[in-house]
Formats: structure tokens, C-alpha cells, sequence
RNA sequence: GGGGGCAUAGCUCAGUUGGUCAGAGCGCAUGCUUCACAUGCAUGAGGUCGUAGGUUCGAGCCCUACUGUCCCCACCA
């Protein structure tokens, strides 16, 4: 079949897809005498489509493993969904509503089975998604984070952990979501600088009309004060700790202490403390055995311990109360404050500090080996920087709250007898209670923090806690490719779960990519409209056109910029790809296409393999490095430039001349070429690259399971490489003699040379015809010999003389020429200061001090013919 | 309050261990209907590499300070 006339991805995106698949190229084979390469996917949540980070934080993996699958690794991406736990449970209590019910009204058993239909009917959507994109992931083995495997790792680990000592139950500070109505870890609440207010309240002494004043952003948490603290440095208040004040409204009375948390310089120096709903209070509170008086509910509602307020919505009440307070004459004055305060990271509702029983995992013995781990480079972040970032959590990291007041998520493995309370945790549901043998319990109603089971991902899906030939293989993964955004919430948990359960680490290297931004750098968003649809832009585009878009020019952590503009970039480079293809295709039509072992090949062939060569090696050591972007670029410049520009314009005098054996051979280097480029292209833009590749007649299967062209010292051709260099050289001259002299591109004319070294000239001389328009090529021996109406360009080794007769405005070419002396006699300048520094002479390497000495001549050769041109034509 | 990124041609960005490194793409100008491609070809204009010092024979590249800008972390009530 032939190939058709434009570049048209959406003829064979889909059917090259699904040949692959077929064929179970994804699918890994374990074989011990190969070397396996695993990455692991980040699940995208099961609420999820494919968005444009998505569809980055897909392609650099997928380039990755396409080009290590063609090193011959044995290689595994591992796919698969996450179930989101407060994300989707959002989605389904909203629709629930939409229905007119609400989760108490459905209960526990008809909500999950609510959240699996969703699962059943959304999971699926976001994996036909990336398989438009043509991730190369081992379909086969799609896990997700509430399936069987995955389930059986976190009850292990649970257990496990409780066991050691390292989970435990508490009643502590958590970050509470009003809205969500569940306890958030730290890492799930984003905090904001908004405008607010400090409102400077008094508080009376007991039996005394004098009073002090504490200042706070939250007045209404002034119902659970139970005391007020002063420094214990303080000489202002020395006198007062231990003094009793009255709180107003509630009429309680409460202590001043004195406790080293209070800041002297700020506010008044003087605090209130709530313990039950500010993380610090309760410190204070646990050290002076003060109460924790809750005054907010679950739903950020004002509880029964708020009097009056009872009932109140919190920023109601913070109405009321600052209502009150002023009319009662307790607020001394009220200045404007601006004031962190902390989000929801999925709702986006104010947190709540809230005093609350919960489940913990003790971070600090898990964080101290996963610390090390990093610190003797035996995981590498790239770029290096982010190491930092993971070391300054990582060193300062407090208890990780994993209950979660919601249904959807790995139910909690805690039961509790019915008869003594006891706590069993344990895999399976407990038989007899241990302490009063009593067989009835109840099994702890919250679910696990999504990022719990998340942790366990790189083990999990391989078959953890079960000793699998997969986790024997596989594990410890290869790379781990993510957004910085998500360092604390996966990377790092995943580094000290995969140390503590596996006694491994769960990746060598983690690769790190910044966030998709718009033309104007502006962060994708809903609210601003931005947004790109992925799928949209395959459908139009073609998924190469996006993914080379993505990854072209990226570098590892920064941020990169989306633009139409550079879409059709990418999209013309493609189709400049497909375009010297077909061309390539069609000259070897009907010819015998021979290995170029076998040919006779030209000083062109060999420069433009010597080319292929070079860019073999720069793509391979920079995909090692994984610095794609690097690859990319030094590839293009190879097609766009080296092949399509110059080389398939070098062959065509060949081409269409009526040697059929130089023909055959000329066929036979272009196909050698294009085959080699389509390889190496292959792993950034699979599809077209596979299409093509089916229509090469010497190639044979999939590109996509070929050997990957490997650097070979055989065809480095540093003579032809050179002797070509120059040819090019004065091709350029000849083209730019013609424009500036205002001739045609496509007038002919004859080229006088004076060289020393005329051999590659002369066997170049049908490229000059081609490329230049050259009727003849001539050899003087001086410029005199050709005659007035000349315009020259001298360069090292070899003067060019083109006749222009009429065309040639001697003014102009004086102008010319001078301008080019000035420039040549700067390069003297800059090499002969260079050669009479002496502490350059000294301490620069050899090579570079001849080098500067060898350019000293050539320019001086250089600025003498000028000269003489001047000379000549100004008389 | 800590920590980090960025600052190079009009725009978006490359510049690996300091020595042809001043680059690419887009845009712009001029010229091309040559049989792969106008989603193309050719030629060209454009930057004292944020500012001020320092190290060095030599600095976009290393060090220090400053300015601008973006981001992350942190309990300042």
C-alpha cells in the first residue's frame, strides 16, 4: 500500500495501537539472562479524564520505556487506576443529592456499591484515553488501588506497622474538613494569605475592673479558651501568671501561665489558648494539663458547648460573638490582618484545627532510613535539587493522620469487642477477643487515607505481601517519572514504605517534570478557561504531534509552556518527517536495496551516516540521562537539517541521473538512513514512525520491537565528513554571493575557484549544479585570470569567484568586502591578544594555543586576499 | 521566618565538566510555483548573556551582594 500524500494520523493511530497490543508487545517476559527495566505508573484517579499533565506525565515514561524496550531490556510499565477515596466520594454524594438523598439515608452497603458502579463505569475511560496516546503500559497487569493484590499489601502493612508500633490511635490536632467532614493529613491542606481582621479582645481579672488583652484571627474559638499565656521572660507580665481571669461571655475562670511558646514581640505578648481546636494550644494545654473544650461539631457548626451559639455556623457565630464582645465592651480594637489559613486541598473549604480521635503512623523511624536512602545516592533525584525539598519534609516530618471519616477507601483493619472494648488489628475479621474471649466485635468504621495504599504502589501491584516472580524480577523499579507537585504525597511515602516493607528501596531515580502552563505561563485552570483537552488535540493533531510537543525541549522539573504555535511546529516537523520519507520510499521503488556494506558509497553517504552516527550517540547518551528534551532536539536538528536539507538534495543528481547502480546505491544509503532515524525517533512519536516503518521494503515486524541503532566507530569517515564540510561551506557561499548581489537563486553561473586542494571539489561538482545553480565549476590559479565583474568570498583554503557582469555594483561589493575585512581583522585581534597573554600561553592546554595560532594564519591568509580585492576593485 | 527556581535575539527557550558557545524554534525582512514537503526552500537582520563586584591566563557558565519575578515549606496567636 502506498503511502498517502499528507501526513494523516488519524488513518493509523488507532489500528498501529491495536497491532501492538495484539501482538503483546507491552506485555514483558521474565527471563532471568536479561536485564529487567521497570517504571511504574502514577494512577491517575478513577474521577479523572486525561488532562494535559496526564498526557507529560505519560509520554516521558512512554519514551522511556520505548527506548529501553528497543535496548533490548525486558521492560515493564505498569499501569493502573487510583480510587481517589475523598475525590470520588465527593462525586457520588453529589449525585446522591442531585437524587434528593444523603449517605446516612443510602447507608454504608448501597454507597459502596454506588462508588464500584462509578468505578465500573469511569476507571476505564482515563485507560482508553492514554491508549489514544499510545503509552506502551502492560495492560495485562492493570492494578488498582482497591483491587485484591493492593488490598492484601495494605492490610499487611497495616498490621504490620501496629504490630511494630508505628500505627497508632490518638486523640490529637488534625486538620478536620468541614465539608468533606473528615480529617485531612498535613500534606492535604494548601494554605492561602487572606485579608482578615485581629480582633484585640479583653479579658477582666476576677473581681477586678482590670483586664489584659490577647489578640486572635478566630474569635469564636474564645468559647474553648481555657487559659491565657504569657512568656516566662516576660518582666512586663511576671506578676500576673497565676493570676485568675474571667472569660467573657462563658463567665469561666481561667489561669494566666506562663509558657515559652508565646512570642514577646507579637501582638500583645499575650495568647489565648484554646487547646481543643489550635494544634500549638494543645501543646500548651498537654504541659499545663489545661482542658480541651471542643466548641465546633463535624460540620463546622457551633456544639453544645458554645452556650448561646450553639447551632451557629462558625463564621456566624465569629458575627455574634464580635457582636457581643463589642457591645459588652471587651473588644479593646479591631486592625486588619492578612492571615494564612489553611484549605482543603480537595474541596477547598476552610480546615478546621479540631481535637479528634484518630489513626497515626509514626513517621520519624520511618523517615530516618528513607532520608539516608537519598543522602547516599542510592535513590537519585533529578534534578538534584528536589532532594532538598524532600529532606527538608522528610526532617521535619510530624505523624501522619491516616483515618479518614469516609466509605469509600480500604476500611480500617482495627475491630473492637463489643464486650470489653478491646482493640484487635488483624487481616482477618477477629474470631475471640483476646482479653475477655467474648466473639462479638465491631470493626472501626473510617477508611484509610488514599495516600496510604498509594505508597505501597510499586510493590503492591507486583504482587506484595506474596513472594511473586513479578516482585522478584521487577522490583526495585527503574524510574519513577512525576510532578514536583507530589513529592510529599507519593514520592516520599513511597520511598520509606518500599524501605520498611521490601527492606528495598522502590526506584534508583526519580524524574522529575514541571506542570503544563499556558502561552502565558499562566497555570491550566477551570476557572480560567485555559484548560487543554488532550484528546481534542490527538483527534486533530494526531497523538505523535502532542507528545512531541510535550517532551520537545523540556528539561527535567521545569515547567513548560503549551501554545498553538508550538503545536503546528511540531505537527510541520512530523510532517516534514513523513514528506522525506515517502520521498526516500518512492526512489526505492523498483530498486535493489542492498546493505551499504555492499555499496559503493559517495562522500555524501558517508557524511550524512557519519552524521547519523554522531546523532545515534547523542540520542542514546541522553536518553540514559533521561534528558529527553536533549534527544529530541539533537535529533531534529539531524532530519531537519543534515537529512532533509542537505543530504536527500546531495543524492538527487544521482537519483535522477541514468546510472542504475549508482541509483541502487543511493537508494540503499537513504533507506539505510531513514530506517536508523525512524528508530531513533520511535520512542518520542510512535505511531508515525511504525507506520512508515511498514512501508520501508527492507524492514521486517514492528519498529517498536527492533533493535535500537547502536553507535558503531566503523562509520566516523572523519576525511568525508570534512571534505563535505567544505563543500556545503561553499555551496552557501555561492547561494549568498547570488542574493546579495539581487541575482536569482535560480540563475546559473560559473563558479571560479582558486585552491590548493582541488580533489573534493571536482568530484562535488554535480552537487554545485544542483544546490547552487552552477554552470561550471573552473580552476584559476589567481583571481586575475578571470576578469572585472566578480564577486568573491574567500574562505579558509578556497577563494570562490562567481561572474555576475551587470549585476555586480562594485560600490556595493567594496562596502561588502570591507565589512568582511573588519570582521576578519577582529578575529586577528581577538587570537593575537590571545597568544600574547603569557599566562595563556602557560597554563592553556596545547591543542587550544595551536589552535588559536592556526587561526592566525588562515585569517591572515584571509585578510590579504581581501585586501587585494579591495585593491583591485578601487582602482 | 526559612528554602528554592528563573532572569541569554521581539517571543518561547537550549547552552553538558569554565576555553569557535553567543545558539535553536517561532516571528520579522527579502527572494523562490526546480518533479517529498508552501505544514516547504534559500538568504539575511537581531543579544555588551538582569546589575555590581570577585576568582581565573580565560566566565552566560564558578563565588558574593543586589534588583526583578515565580514557587515551595513553616504554628506566629
Amino acid at each position: 500500500m502506498e503511502m498517502s500524500k499528507t501526513y494523516n494520523p488519524s488513518e493509523f493511530e488507532k489500528r498501529i495501537y491495536d497491532e501492538w497490543e495484539k501482538n503483546g508487545y507491552f506485555t514483558p517476559k521474565i527471563d532471568k539472562n536479561k536485564i529487567p527495566f521497570t517504571i511504574v505508573m502514577p494512577p491517575p484517579n478513577i474521577t479523572g479524564q486525561l488532562h494535559i499533565g496526564h498526557a507529560l506525565d505519560e509520554t516521558i515514561p512512554d519514551s522511556i520505556i520505548r527506548f529501553k524496550r528497543m535496548q533490548g531490556y525486558v521492560t515493564l510499565w505498569l499501569p493502573g487506576t487510583d480510587h481517589a477515596s475523598i475525590a470520588t466520594e465527593v462525586k457520588i454524594v453529589d449525585k446522591l443529592k442531585e437524587e434528593g438523598l444523603t449517605k446516612a439515608q443510602i447507608g454504608r452497603e448501597e454507597f459502596l456499591k454506588r462508588a464500584w458502579a462509578w468505578k465500573e463505569k469511569y476507571g476505564g475511560r482515563i485507560v482508553e484515553q492514554q491508549k489514544k496516546l499510545g503509552t506502551s503500559c502492560d495492560w495485562t497487569r492493570l492494578a488498582f488501588t482497591m483491587d485484591e493484590k493492593c488490598s492484601a499489601a495494605v492490610k499487611e502493612v497495616f498490621v504490620n506497622l501496629y504490630n511494630k508500633g508505628l500505627i497508632y490511635q490518638g486523640k490529637r490536632i488534625i486538620n478536620w474538613c468541614p465539608c468533606c467532614k473528615t480529617a485531612l493529613s498535613d500534606a492535604e491542606v494548601e494554605y492561602a494569605e487572606e485579608p482578615s481582621f485581629f480582633w484585640h479582645l479583653r479579658y477582666y481579672f476576677k473581681d477586678s475592673d482590670e483586664y489584659i488583652v490577647v489578640a486572635t484571627t478566630r474569635p469564636e474559638t474564645m468559647l474553648g479558651d481555657t487559659a491565657v499565656a504569657v512568656n516566662p521572660d516576660d518582666e512586663r507580665y511576671k506578676d500576673l501568671v497565676g493570676k485568675t481571669l474571667i472569660l467573657p461571655i462563658v463567665n469561666r475562670e481561667i489561669p494566666i501561665i506562663a509558657d515559652a511558646y508565646v512570642d514577646k514581640e507579637f501582638g500583645t505578648g499575650m495568647v489565648k489558648i484554646t487547646p481543643a481546636h489550635d494544634p500549638n494550644d494543645f501543646e500548651v494545654g498537654l504541659r499545663h494539663d489545661l482542658d480541651a473544650i471542643r466548641v465546633m461539631d463535624d460540620e463546622g457548626k457551633m456544639n453544645e458547648n458554645a452556650g448561646k451559639y450553639a447551632g451557629m455556623d462558625r463564621y456566624e457565630c465569629r458575627k455574634a460573638i464580635v457582636a457581643d464582645l463589642e457591645r459588652l465592651g471587651n473588644v479593646e480594637k479591631i486592625e486588619p490582618h492578612a492571615h494564612n489559613v489553611g484549605h482543603c486541598y480537595r474541596c477547598g473549604d476552610t480546615v478546621e484545627p479540631i481535637i479528634s480521635k484518630q489513626w497515626f503512623v509514626k513517621m520519624e523511624p520511618l523517615a530516618k532510613p528513607a532520608i539516608t536512602a537519598v543522602k547516599r545516592k542510592s535513590i537519585k533525584f533529578n534534578p538534584e535539587r528536589f532532594a532538598k525539598i524532600y529532606y527538608n519534609w522528610m526532617e521535619n516530618i510530624k505523624d501522619w493522620c491516616i483515618s479518614r471519616q469516609l466509605w469509600w477507601g480500604h476500611r480500617i483493619p482495627a475491630y473492637y469487642c463489643e464486650n470489653c472494648g478491646e482493640t484487635v488489628v488483624s487481616k482477618e475479621f477477629p474470631k475471640v477477643c483476646p482479653k475477655c474471649g467474648c466473639e462479638k466485635f465491631r470493626q472501626d468504621e473510617d477508611v484509610l487515607d488514599t495516600w496510604f495504599s498509594s505508597a505501597l504502589w510499586p510493590f503492591s501491584t507486583l504482587g506484595y505481601p506474596n513472594d511473586t516472580e513479578d516482585l522478584k524480577y521487577f522490583y526495585p523499579t527503574d524510574v519513577l517519572v512525576t510532578g514536583y507537585d507530589i513529592i510529599f504525597f507519593w514520592v516520599a511515602r513511597m520511598i520509606f514504605s518500599g524501605i520498611e516493607h521490601m527492606k528495598r528501596i522502590p526506584f534508583k531515580d526519580v524524574l522529575i517534570h514541571g506542570i503544563v502552563r499556558d502561552s502565558q505561563g499562566r497555570k491550566m485552570s477551570k476557572s480560567l478557561g485555559n484548560g487543554i483537552d488532550p484528546i481534542e488535540v490527538i483527534d486533530e493533531y494526531g497523538a505523535d504531534t502532542l507528545r512531541y510537543c510535550l517532551i520537545n525541549g523540556i528539561s527535567a522539573g521545569s515547567d513548560i509552556r503549551y501554545s498553538q504555535e508550538k503545536l503546528e511546529g511540531c505537527r510541520n516537523y512530523i510532517n516534514k518527517i513523513w514528506n522525506a520519507s515517502r520521498f526516500v520510499l518512492m526512489n526505492c521503488e523498483g530498486r535493489k536495496i542492498k546493505d551499504i556494506s555492499e555499496c559503493k558509497l559517495s562522500a555524501a553517504d558517508k557524511w550524512i551516516i557519519s552524521k547519523l552516527n554522531s546523532v545515534i550517540r547523542e540520542v542514546t547518551v541522553n536518553m540514559e540521562k533521561y534528558e529527553i528534551g536533549l534527544a529530541c532536539a539533537a535529533l531534529q536538528d539531524f532530519v531537519w537539517s543534515d537529512f532533509c536539507d542537505w543530504y536527500i538534495e546531495l543524492c538527487k543528481p544521482a537519483l535522477y541521473g541514468d546510472d542504475e547502480k549508482k541509483k541502487d546505491d543511493v537508494a540503499s544509503s537513504l533507506c539505510y538512513v531513514l530506517i536508523n532515524t525512524l528508530k531513533l525517533l520511535h520512542p518520542f512519536i510512535p505511531f508515525v514512525t511504525e507506520e512508515i516503518y511498514s512501508h520501508v521494503p527492507t524492514a521486517k515486524g514492528s519498529i517498536m520491537v527492533s533493535e535500537f541503532p547502536k553507535y558503531d566507530l566503523k562509520h566516523a569517515y572523519k576525511k568525508e565528513r570534512a571534505d563535505m564540510g567544505k563543500i556545503m561551506e561553499i555551496i552557501k557561499a555561492v547561494r549568498a554571493i547570488k542574493t546579495e548581489a539581487g541575482a536569482a537563486p535560480s540563475a546559473k553561473v560559473d563558479m571560479y575557484v582558486v585552491t590548493e586542494n582541488k580533489r573534493p571539489i571536482i568530484s562535488s561538482e554535480t552537487y554545485f549544479k544542483r544546490l547552487a545553480n552552477v554552470n561550471e565549476v573552473k580552476f584559476v590559479a589567481a583571481k586575475d585570470e578571470i576578469g572585472e565583474k566578480v564577486v568573491s568570498k574567500i574562505l579558509g583554503g578556497a577563494e570562490i569567484y562567481i561572474p555576475l557582469g551587470e549585476l555586480v555594483d562594485t560600490e556595493k561589493e567594496i562596502a561588502r568586502l570591507k565589512a568582511e575585512l573588519e570582521k576578519t581583522e577582529n578575529e586577528i585581534k581577538r587570537a593575537e591578544s590571545k597568544l600574547a597573554n603569557q599566562g595563556f600561553v602557560a597554563k592553556a592546554p596545547k591543542a587550544l594555543i595551536d589552535g588559536e595560532r592556526e587561526k592566525l594564519v588562515k585569517f591572515n591568509e584571509i585578510k590579504q586576499k581581501i585586501l587585494s580585492g579591495i585593491n583591485e576593485l578601487t582602482n
